[in-house]
DNA sequence: CATGAATGAGCTTTCATTCAT
DNA sequence: AATGAATGAAAGCTCATTCAT
């Protein structure tokens, strides 16, 4: 692929992510990415494009990820490992969680990418899934969406709302809560 | 206040909520308002003075409802009552709690609204951790930000990816944890 | 006349001569004098009108101190009179000479006043060509439009385009030049 | 430069002549230059630029006259010169001369050309001072203010009151009093 | 693969003016 | 004499996209 393709995507990524998707302009984009319109429309059909190839990649990274994963054989060693990746993830990456939650809830961004965000929901879903199985066939399920919502819940009031969010803590909370399970 | 700022407010709230922030003109406002631009700008400073005017409506009606709710003496009912009352609205006002996520993580909403959205997240955290107070004083604060975890993770979970989300469910099994809590 | 129709001229008059004419709004003019803006409409049929009557009341005002002006018998001594005056004025009412300067050299007001304009450069000339008269009657043409050229050219210079012009050194030169006249 | 570039310099440079800066509009522009808005705005920043850059252009053609100049030895000879082109300036580029009148007293212009005004004043000084250090050294500089107020005076009176202006007679009695200069 | 001139619709905002009260 | 709600045209400017080179 080509290199400028590639800062083409490099910077659209950090813009739609500091401005937002409407207020980015390709303009912008091209001055930054120091290439010119032309070449921009050659490499992807609209404004939209770039978003969905932005979104794919990162979604494609995530199905690779987890095919890679080799779960260790105890699914509380799993979680364990699970929550923390999450939470270092949530603090290194704040930006990228940031952009996620603001293309899944504007309107316009969510129609472009509503089969995207489907998928990826239903990746995690079943990951999670895989693991709750192996402790509770029965109630998997639940569990896995009551996981899935303290994780997200944890995510958006730090990054919206709470200046001082104890993060550190809310982590030992859930390693807590899912060290001692399956009783 | 004059029936026609009323009606612009009202016309903004829902197409806002429809299109978000940027993809809704001040032409489309007029049309739906069935009002000359002249007026909307005679009422209004700008766009980002409707949407600042919106939600600072909404954040009153929180701090009144805030103010009025007498609460019961047990805490646990109170929190009962408080996950009822949550559940119902996410339920029924779907396109409200869309609509405030939206303004939540849009960059440019959300440096409009900064001081709101702050002042809401701290309403809601005193008046939560005002009942975990009487549960155990020493963990309320941790606690009250679990609890707002659980609301808003099942709340994005059930507004953004999931199709068939078992609302009901999350909600009993919430229900289940705090009605026995603390023994 | 009303104390309000007063304070719109007043208003009106300083806000034109900081801003021009076509940057002062009629709701720039009621928001400083204080006046709503069917009032306003009330007493001047337009923004137009506003300039008519600033610039008429000045020009009566120049009428007026002609008339009343008695001249002293020696020819000499009124044209230093009129130096001294003039050089004052420039000095002291510069804002006005920019406004005047403005209004006859900016299109737009320049075809509203045209009138009034052009009867203001009359009086000027028959009052300067009277002095003039009974010093040389045969060249007080030309000797007229020499002194108010010299007059007007060291306005302009002065107003315009020279940080420390030597405005004083200037009046000597004048001074000096009509003080030894016609020997 | 592009054709179209060079059409929308020259369609402005007329239509501000004929309308001020104020009232003429980019749409105005657009039409007259037959050229899109967004071409204007692809080749000048905004309407401001577009008067920056002719205002400039006409400096460095002042500039580059003044240096392309060979100052013929005779300072006399010089400012006899002088007088000539500037009187037929006056005459044959009468709104030219209007419009930069109504450039640098006009607030909003004035603003925007602020140090073009001031550059273009002070080369016109420095030259003439060029030509009167050759005559007398110790009075060049009040003598060139008073050279050029007198030929701005002309200017002023001839453009903007005076409907029979006698041009020729001025022009004829400066020459008489800078032919029999310094003797 | 690469440029940037060119388009035209649409954007937010301003403004002089009118009119019912 | 006085208010301010209401209008609608027009302003400066932005933008995604196209296309000749």
């Amino acid at each position: 692929m080509s290199i400028k393709k590639d800062k083409v995507i490099e910077v659209a990524t950090v813009l739609f992510a500091e401005n937002g998707f409407e207020n980015t302009s390709m303009a912008n984009i091209c001055i930054e990415a120091n290439v010119s319109k032309g070449l921009i429309y050659h490499h992807f059909k609209s404004k939209e494009a770039i978003l969905i190839e932005i979104f794919t990649q990162t979604t494609n990274q995530m199905i690779e990820m987890n095919e890679n994963s080799k779960p260790s054989k105890d699914p509380k060693k799993q979680l364990l490992q699970l929550i923390d990746s999450v939470f270092s993830q949530i603090e290194k990456e704040k930006h990228l969680f940031k952009f996620n939650l603001n293309m899944m809830f504007n309107p316009t961004t969510n129609k472009i990418l509503e089969e995207q965000i489907k998928l990826r929901a239903s990746i995690l879903f079943n990951s999670i899934k895989g693991i709750f199985n192996q402790l509770s066939i029965k109630k998997s399920e639940i569990l896995s969406y009551i996981f899935i919502a303290e994780i997200d819940g944890i995510a958006l009031s730090y990054l919206s709302s709470y200046n001082n969010y104890p993060l550190k803590k809310m982590k030992k909370e859930l390693i807590k809560k899912y060290a001692n399970y399956n009783d």
